[in-house]
RNA sequence: GCGCCUGUAGCUCAGUGGAUAGAGCGUUCGACUCCGACUCGAAAGGUCGCAGGUUCAACUCCUGUCAGGCGCACCA
């Protein structure tokens, strides 16, 4: 691919004594402002070894340096080297690749051979899928079709939450309350509120949390009915999420739930004895983790049985012998980064050298109303809603600007769902989200709606103009500042997916996306594009055809669907 | 108390040690006989939490401090 950054810093090295290609490249950026030029050199640095004023080395290397097809201007201020590219030449190979590569362009093959295990979404079952796990599906989900994208082979896992007590107190609440036909009617609905009224009931009555730890342990003994029982709530639970997964577009390799590992963990408790790593402490066996000042990673509770870090430390360890992955990564929110770090550590105390593939994506916290959320204060929003409603604001829309559209319904998915997932990889990761009715059903300025409306734009002009055959294009005629702006944005997308899997942030390709819809917008409103120059047209039009298979690459790595017309 | 994270425009957020700190929303003003106006342009709006330090250069790095969030032993 044509890289102008290093095409100049080749130049240059030639004109600079004691600084290589290499070197330069690190150096060159780009100026704030476009009418500054393309690329620039600050030269302060090289001040010191040059014995001279940062000024006078940028102006006597901006008249050493002689001018070259693809250079434009080369002008000295103020201590930096300020470059101008050749548009034409810029824009011609830009254009060339993309139409030539399509959409893989931005794309590359170096994940060849490398799995990469994507622990995300993991709800609990019998408990409503809320807007707290959206984050978690919407990030891993991004990353897995990001890594893809790279040409990693990716395992996403649903580690869903299909163990513990809870489930004790269900079958009791079940057994004494409950009503098949309700459930299978209500699913996951009724399941909670037979969990709520265990809670209830269980105040007045102590006895029922006898009862449920009874049944908990029969579970785990391997009782029939109870089993039985179980996977029934599994498969309620699942099937209501399929639901929700669907309508997301959001897919996982494996559904591997705690429950997978509980004939797993002993002996991986037996391996931390054998390496001297466990130790009794107040009654409960720890890992201790007092030299790398952490707290201490509990492995099993004083009655004997496993806990969170255990369960983790396992599965990472049966994922690695399963997949051998080259990376694993658990997209999970920020308050469990201690825990993270904990079990990572234990498993370097293992002896385990790929404990540093290992990555915890921590994400902000949900609120709503400055309160957490929580299913059993009913301080939730659940995702359904949510995406119910985002859907049929979109449908309104649609049947007040275009009721003609066809396939109406399934572009209001679409858009609805988009403008949900794209609010949520907006900012960086990291940030809590204080969640706004308004805020996401709202749909203009920097959205996926907008986003997608500025593909769909693009595809409608490109429709209109029928056959053209876009490699006649001459970009000599491209050379405006919208133009040329347009074009530097979209060279820019093979770095921008790169960065964002450098750093796992989903949220630089969906701000990526809002720069290169706005500078196409621009374009289009400057420009007309179906002009009656030929040469004019097809110039223009391939450069539309540029910004359409950027945008939806781009839409598509972040799980947005591009239609063709909204 | 200790640890991690976050403090940038009225609000929501960008910002690789480099030039005049940028978007969107909201406000005000403007642009449709036109390839789709869910569009585009402009204005107003900033002691980058505060105080030191490092550097030719700090929103960016370091130290301290304040505010908020999240953790810190038998939940996950």
């Amino acid at each position: 691919m044509y890289d102008a950054k290093s095409e100049v810093s080749k130049l240059l090295s030639k004109y600079t004594e004691g600084l290589n290609e290499q070197q330069l490249y690190d150096m060159l950026e780009v100026p704030p402002s476009p009418e500054m030029g393309d690329l620039a050199l600050p030269c302060f640095k090289l001040s010191k070894h040059l014995r001279k004023p940062p000024v006078q080395i940028a102006e006597s290397l901006a008249a050493s340096v002689p001018k070259t097809d693809f250079i434009d201007k080369i002008k000295a201020v103020s201590g930096y080297v300020n470059i101008f590219l050749n548009r034409a030449i810029f824009i011609d190979k830009l254009l060339a690749e993309i139409l030539d590569t399509g959409k893989v362009f931005g794309s590359s093959d170096e994940g060849r051979g490398k799995n990469i295990v994507i622990d995300f979404s993991s709800p609990n079952i019998a408990k409503p899928f809320h807007i707290g796990h959206l984050r978690s599906t919407v990030i891993g989900n991004a990353l897995y079709r990001m890594f893809k994208f790279m040409g990693y082979n990716c395992i996403g896992i649903n580690y869903l939450g299909d163990w513990g007590t809870q489930f004790g107190k269900l079958i009791v609440a079940y057994k004494k309350w409950g009503d098949e036909d309700k459930v299978r009617k209500d699913l996951v609905k009724e399941l909670v509120s037979l969990y709520v009224r265990f809670h209830e009931e269980a105040e007045s009555d102590p006895a029922l949390e006898d009862e449920a730890r009874y049944w908990f342990a029969q579970l785990e003994k391997g009782n029939e009915e109870a089993l039985a029982l179980w996977r029934w709530f599994v498969d309620i639970s699942l099937e209501e999420y399929a639901k929700i997964y669907d309508v997301l577009g959001v897919k996982f390799d494996l559904f591997q739930g705690e429950a997978f590992f509980n004939d797993k963990m002993e002996p991986v408790v037996n391996e931390l004895k054998a390496k001297g790593l466990l130790v009794e402490s107040e009654g409960a066996m720890i890992v201790d983790l007092e030299d790398e000042d952490m707290p201490p990673c509990l492995i099993l509770k004083s009655d004997g049985s496993t806990l969170y870090a255990t369960r983790d430390i396992t599965a990472a360890i049966y994922r690695k012998n399963t997949f051998d992955f080259y990376k694993c990564i658990y997209v999970t929110g920020v308050s469990q980064s201690l825990h993270f770090k904990q079990v990572f550590k234990v498993i370097e105390k293992m002896g385990y050298d790929w404990h540093k593939d290992l990555h915890h994506v921590p994400f902000g916290t949900v609120s709503i109303g400055g309160e957490k959320l929580a299913t059993r204060t009913g301080k939730v929003i659940l995702l359904e809603d949510l995406l119910t409603q985002a859907i049929s604001k979109t449908a309104a829309i649609i049947e007040e600007k275009n009721p003609d559209l066809p396939d109406k319904e399934e572009v209001a998915r679409q858009m609805g769902v988009g403008a949900v997932i794209f609010s949520d990889l907006f900012s960086n990761r990291i940030k809590d989200v204080a969640f706004s009715w308004d805020e996401i059903l709202n749909f203009d300025g920097e959205t996926g709606p907008y986003v997608q409306y500025t593909h769909a734009r693009a595809c409608s002009v490109l429709r209109k103009a029928g056959d053209v055959k876009l490699n006649a294009f001459d970009s000599s005629l491209l050379s405006s500042d919208e133009e040329y702006s347009l074009a530097k944005t979209l060279a820019d997308f093979p770095s921008k997916v790169k960065q964002a899997l450098d750093e796992l942030e989903p949220s630089i390709i969906t701000r990526y996306l809002v720069d290169v819809a706005h500078d196409f917008n621009r374009f289009y409103h400057v420009h007309s594009i179906l002009v009656e120059d030929e040469v004019l047209k097809t110039s223009r039009l391939a450069l539309t055809q540029a910004a359409k298979t950027v945008l939806r690459s781009g839409l598509e790595l972040i799980g947005l669907s591009a239609p063709e017309r909204v």
